[in-house]
RNA sequence: GCGCCCGUAGCUCAGCUGGAUAGAGCAGCGGACUUCUAAUCCGCAGGUCGAAGGUUCGAAUCCUUCCGGGCGUGCCA
């Protein structure tokens, strides 16, 4: 097994540092200039513990190390810079090194165990039954799939819920507008899930105007909550049509669940959440209501968090502290992760805490938050549907690829567009940390060029094609031929070894950060990389040792690429 | 009012737990396809990192205040 370089360097400067090798690695970085070393090691930490200078240190260290260098086969040289030890690496065994860690990791390149024995609960995309799925869904949707993978990539036992809204007293909104106004045979039609939103939108205007229909609507989820028949049996009508649409989009995207739990399910576990409360005391009566009262308990600035209405009618924050206690108590989750938006942080704050004083471990609740899409209302109507953009991504995708050279066959035409066109959606969304509000763009979501998905898929498809010349031409296929990556000395060839290398670590940090969005910028590097070696220099037509030592290198980015393409949900593309 | 989030190039964003001269993409200008896919690459231009203080050997990064924008703030989800 080899070990990184950032250890191997480690292992090299911790003795004479007087310092654990782990503590050494943590202050190794890649110098933001190239040229000024492989590594670096700033010694300012170092400073005070050693009570010298920063200079002297790193000039005493490049001095006192001096023959372990010599006999270090991957440390070429240290060379002191002002504070600043610089580490420079001989490229051949840099190179090997690296080269044989991917073809030894094989297609998994990345994974690991770190987080074997944990589980963890990521509660993602949860859309409302009845309401058509618009781009706001999109962002909880690919950030929750893309952290599943993530964590399983580490090993981790992962459980994605789909927190679906399919109750509260907007189902009371519906079935009072359905008693009043439903169709049954708009229900067999084109869209029955855009005729229950215009049911309710309608009946939600009313309320507005006149208290009677929110009347009517509370009623009508009382009854409901009850077991009324007619009501269960409009409700789960409701319910599958919706999940039939919704399916359609979760396989486009690549989307899948381990837990379909929506809101309804807890709807018998709420009654164990609430005597909870009540054992442990902190709960109370408030106005007729339920609270809790954060104060009361030792939490200060939160306000209370309503578990129960006056009227006896539960909310959805009932459901998801009933929810959180389920989870705590089914899996004992090393993590509980919400994929929910920012607007609703005040709520998870309030469940967090409340399942703290309940006594559960609530620090292992996170919230991962993503801004709001700006000018998008599904009660207005101004809503954009994912399936618009979708749709309109994946039409230019296919315009795209049958201008010019066509080199997609005819027969793959179509699902090579789709995944072009929901790459790009996707990605545009997964480059971005995601708590920013963003304004809708159709311009930006459906672009092929720049730091896009389309750019990863492409870069891919190149991969793929030298390979494929190579083959032809020469007969030779990566690990099958004697290759010696000891002559990938370049700097381009550098540069690539060296985000190839970091590829793990980007891993890592995206599960601890929470953000997906390392990965892509991580994969936007390595691709960039590659682009550069790619117009610099050759595969095919290069000496026949370098062509075979090359053949592994593009190999090997090939295989991050896909592989770190698969943890986004990015199809990788072999032509297009 | 109070609380939370955001503010980096014309636009969209990176910048890891503070570290060397703040980086990309898009848009603009100029180049590179008889050679492995030009959905690419190379170059030029473009920034008082919202403002002011503070901590530090060192601040886009940490603290305080202010400004601007967004969201939330007891019977919606």
């Amino acid at each position: 097994m080899h070990e990184s370089t950032r250890d191997s360097i480690a292992r090299l400067l911790a003795p004479a540092l007087g310092l654990p090798e782990s503590e050494v690695t943590e202050l190794v970085e890649l110098p933001r200039e190239r040229g000024r070393g492989d590594y670096a090691l700033p010694c300012f930490p170092l400073a005070r513990r050693l009570r010298k200078p920063p200079q002297a240190i790193a000039a005493e260290l490049a001095e006192s190390l001096a023959p372990a260098v010599a006999a270090d086969p991957l440390v070429a040289r240290l060379e002191a810079s002002g504070p600043y030890l610089n580490i420079h690496l001989d490229p051949a065994t840099f190179a090997r090194r690296v080269l044989a860690r991917v073809a030894q990791a094989g297609e998994r390149f990345g994974e690991s165990e770190r987080g074997a024995g944990q589980r963890v609960v990521i509660d993602f995309s949860s859309p409302n039954i009845a309401k058509r799925f618009h781009i706001g869904h999109l962002r909880s949707t690919v950030i929750g799939a893309a952290l599943v993978r993530i964590h399983r990539a580490l090993g981790y036992e992962v459980i994605g819920v789909n927190h679906l809204g399919d109750w509260g007293t907007q189902f009371g909104h519906l079935i009072s507008a359905w008693e009043l106004w439903g169709e049954p045979e708009r229900l067999e039609g084109e869209d029955p899930i855009g005729y229950l939103q215009q049911l309710y939108v309608r009946h939600n205007k009313a309320a507005k105007e006149d208290p009677s229909y929110a009347d009517r609507a509370r009623a009508a989820f009382r009854r409901l909550e009850e077991g009324d028949p007619e009501a269960r049996a409009l409700w789960s009508r409701m319910r599958e049509i919706s999940l039939a649409e919704f399916d359609r989009i979760y396989r486009l995207l690549g989307v899948e669940f381990d837990e379909i739990a929506g809101e309804s399910f807890y709807e018998d576990k709420m009654a164990h959440a609430l005597a909870l409360c009540e054992q442990r005391g902190i709960a109370r009566e408030s106005e007729g209501a339920l609270i809790i009262d954060f104060a009361e308990h030792g939490v200060e600035g939160l306000q209370p968090m309503l578990l129960r209405r006056s009227d006896g009618a539960t909310l959805y924050a009932t459901r998801d502290l009933a929810a959180g206690i389920y989870r705590f108590e089914t899996y004992d989750p090393a993590k509980i992760i919400y994929v929910i938006g920012a607007p609703q942080r005040l709520h998870l704050q309030q469940l967090f805490a409340a399942l703290g004083l309940l006594g559960f471990p609530a620090e292992r609740c996170h919230h991962v938050a993503f801004g709001h899409v700006l000018g998008m209302s599904t009660r207005e109507g101004t809503a954009i549907l994912l399936d618009e953009v979708l749709g309109r991504a994946i039409e230019l995708a296919e315009q795209r690829i049958r201008e010019g050279d066509v080199r997609v066959p005819e027969d793959r035409i179509e699902e090579t567009a789709r995944a072009v066109g929901v790459g790009a959606v996707v990605f545009a969304d997964l480059r971005h940390r995601p708590i920013k509000d963003i304004a809708f763009d159709w311009d930006r979501l459906v672009r092929f060029e720049g730091e896009t998905g389309p750019y990863l898929q492409y870069t891919h498809a190149r991969l793929r094609a030298i390979l494929d010349r190579v083959a032809e031409e020469h007969g030779e296929r990566p690990g099958e031929t004697e290759a010696d990556p000891g002559r990938l000395v370049t700097d381009e060839e550098r540069a690539v070894l060296m985000h190839l290398e970091q590829y793990p670590r980007a891993i890592e940090r995206a599960a601890r950060e929470l953000e997906p969005s390392v990965v892509s910028a991580h994969l936007l590097d390595l691709a960039a990389a590659f682009s550069t070696f790619y117009h610099k220099h050759h595969v095919k037509n290069a000496p026949p040792e370098l062509r075979r030592a090359r053949l592994e290198l593009v190999e090997a980015v090939r295989r991050v690429l896909a592989h770190g393409l698969g943890l986004l949900g990015i199809e990788a593309l072999e032509r297009m």
